[in-house]
DNA sequence: ACCTGAACACCGTTCAAGT
DNA sequence: ACCTGAACACCGTTCAAGT
């Protein structure tokens, strides 16, 4: 239920609806962002945002997809680039951006990552293909040692973007990633 | 309002509000468990609950009050002790297996972290004291890097708690110490 | 001094009734 | 085919009224 609409009033109601869940996003954070906060903000009633959407996660799918998409086009051309030595970091990096881009989005990657079937699940486990690829070619130009797998670094770079957003004081994200990279290179 | 009643009925009122927080975190997580879930459970009114706790906040404070303890006089005892190689791993294994004893608790303590006066807040920073004690003889030691803040570790820590207890695949709390530790070691 | 439970504004979620 | 908004059971939180 949650492509294109055929109806153009569908179709803008949705637009309206997605518009509405971007700015409470930004305003609020992605977990105090009520369901019905989002249909009243974009003049719509509980219904019909349900209609669009099964769940909160798939309106939070649609929210930061396009941004999620980047993380997956940033893989694909950082595995095709030279290959220079912090490009693993610089992917680490853009994620920890990525997720911190809104308050609450950890959590609710965590909770998604369990039904691998959902709207963001999916999702997830795409960005979790596009790490496999990066860790693999890390492993192989000996940046990082053999037995790390990309679910332990993502394990660990989501660590650190929750810790980021939850936990006073702020900033110290990159300093926590340097000592996660630290302990992730070969002995 | 914290502290022990003077009649006798508020103290047992405020005795079996413990238990039914207690009983609950353990069923659904100190995360689901709801103010008037306690209350119901302990046989009062939601009212007599918030008599006897300001906030949720409180009651967690008093559920997880003598496992913190226990964290403190681990961290005394190691500090009194030979100082064996791994003393400070062991100590965040605790700190680690205290987090995910109750399901949400690592948010808890994210969330209390920022108010350093709330119950729950001023028990934090006494672990932050322990795990400062800790740091600094493992510094001294030369067994971790001496640039390593007991803030920056703690983070960590708790942010391994927080994936472990998030996300699955469960059990993976030990390997992602053992990197974390390996990336906190002297260069 | 303490307890009670009704009350308020909210939440997620559903669904009959409309157009 | 889609929207509407009332409705349900819940939540956090407060507070007048009781004993």
């Amino acid at each position: 239920m949650s492509g294109e609409p055929k109806r153009s009033d569908a179709r803008r109601n949705r637009a309206r609806l997605v518009e509405a869940a971007e700015a409470l996003f930004d305003e609020v954070g992605a977990d105090a962002a009520s369901m019905n906060d989002i249909a009243r903000r974009a003049g719509v009633g509980p219904g019909t945002l349900w209609r669009h959407f099964p769940d909160k996660g798939a309106v939070t799918a649609e929210v930061v997809g396009q941004s999620l998409d980047g993380l997956a086009t940033l893989a694909a051309e950082l595995l095709e680039g030279p290959g220079t030595r912090d490009f693993l970091r610089q992917w680490a990096s853009a994620l920890i951006r990525h997720i911190t881009r809104y308050r609450g989005l950890a959590a609710s990657y965590a909770q998604a990552a369990g039904n691998a079937d959902s709207p963001l699940g999916a999702r997830c486990h795409a960005v979790e293909e596009a790490a496999a690829g990066l860790v693999r070619r890390a492993r192989e130009a000996g940046q990082v040692r053999a037995d790390l797998t990309a679910s332990e670094l993502i394990r660990l770079v989501t660590a650190v973007a929750w810790v980021e957003e939850t936990t006073p004081p702020p900033d110290t994200a990159g300093r926590l990633l340097d000592l996660v990279f630290e302990g992730v290179r070969p002995r």
